[in-house]
DNA sequence: ATTATTCTTATGTCTAGACATAATTGAGTC
DNA sequence: GACTCAATTATGTCTAGACATAAGAATAAT
């Protein structure tokens, strides 16, 4: 008989799928919710809150609570950290740097991160490899005021990525995917043949102040973003 | 003075990302941190949970609270409804049925949605257009039993897409996107070169007993999946 | 030494009551 | 009718206290 928050979520969820609610229909306030089901409108709460944040409900103080019309719900995606992507499929992490300096940072790319004419930046591209494959090849630019001290990270112990997780905790930024055809340098370093369809990640993160960093990373073919809903 | 479970939460986000809770490191419990901030118990374990939801703390009773080794953050994924996409988009939506039918399925799909040898499914192709351009070319197959009534409806004025989600509400799936070479097919809906980079998303949906549809989506060329963080 | 059993403890959750806050509703005014 | 302002109301959150539960730690039995 006792009921946990869960039970009244699963509730919850089995009138919206069932269609009990309807979409776009109010459903009953809190107090009578926690009348009905014998629990404290505290447990209604935080089972109304959890459906909320999945999207199935909408709730506005005084207007009330109601089904979302379209169930928009969101399919989570972890954050690929490669070491971590690699050693899932239990198989051997490993990584090469190939190049790193100080070069200048084509305009357009500037732009799309946001950064000022001579703002310092470093450039850092390396290899992951899963076993003896290649895996993904990274081309990546720092902003090197969004992230002290990484002119000095030792990239060829630990990857850019995981020192600028470590060391830099950012706070927003974006991730878009796209297929596109092999480069010269991507179908070199993957071993694939030029116009090969690639998956390219381009992800870019931002501080709480400043920009820092901007990544492609170009996925071997095969490659697949899975997502779990 | 009066502090709000965000504000415990934000501190508590400040102490991890200047260190001062270092990676893998145990903090101090609820009560002692509820003394601390001058707030109840409850409020601490709705911040602290609040952090753990969101990667960047572990907790298991007993053994407390430690800050996560890598703070892995998750991207979310609003799930494309194509229509919302482009109307997103500022642009004109409307679709055209290509084919429909109970073609055979081929066992490899079969298998990988779990059905049955002789489960009734229907095989339905649909291009989306975005203005007067082909924007993606989806071949889907649905299983009858999971959806009962999609014989009869009518897909030459809603898509199989939004019918589906307003019919037959489904409980879990998977989408997995993947960078491939245009198929014949592909090529030819989408008006580009066979052999195009395209990206292409394969959807899974499950209701609460059986499979309900496999979707394979082609998207013109230049196409997006952008996350938030 | 190894295994089973019993503390012990930190998190997980529920309750009842209270106040805060946003937003709609309705009343009163021009 | 259009506008302003106050009343109302549903959600948002806090508190203090309580019990539940998982799992590490200590103890007892093999």
């Amino acid at each position: 008989m006792a009921s946990t928050w869960q039970d009244i979520r699963n509730e919850a969820l089995r009138r919206i799928q069932t269609r009990e609610w309807a979409p776009d229909a109010q459903i009953p306030n809190e107090a009578d919710l926690a009348r009905d089901f014998g629990v404290s409108r505290a447990t209604v709460n935080r089972a109304l809150g959890a459906l909320a944040e999945d999207g199935f409900l909408e709730r506005r103080r005084k207007a009330g609570t109601r089904v979302a019309r379209l169930p928009q719900r969101r399919a989570q995606l972890a954050i690929p950290v490669i070491r971590q992507e690699i050693e899932a499929r239990g198989q051997n992490y490993s990584m090469s740097l190939i190049a790193r300096g100080g070069a200048r940072m084509p305009p357009h790319l500037r732009a799309a991160l946001g950064l000022s004419e001579n703002a310092p930046v470093e450039r850092v591209q390396t290899l992951f490899m899963a076993d003896v494959r290649p895996f993904a090849f990274e081309d990546r630019w720092v902003h090197l005021t969004g992230a002290p001290g990484f002119e000095t990270a030792p990239l060829n112990l630990i990857s850019a990525n995981e020192w600028l997780v470590q060391q830099a905790p950012f706070e927003s930024g974006t991730l878009d995917y796209s297929a596109e055809p092999a480069s010269e340098s991507d179908a070199h370093h993957l071993g694939c043949a030029e116009g090969t369809p690639l998956m390219i990640l381009e992800r870019r993160t931002y501080g709480p102040e400043v920009p820092v960093t901007l990544v492609r990373l170009a996925f071997a073919p095969g490659y697949r973003v899975r997502l779990e809903i």
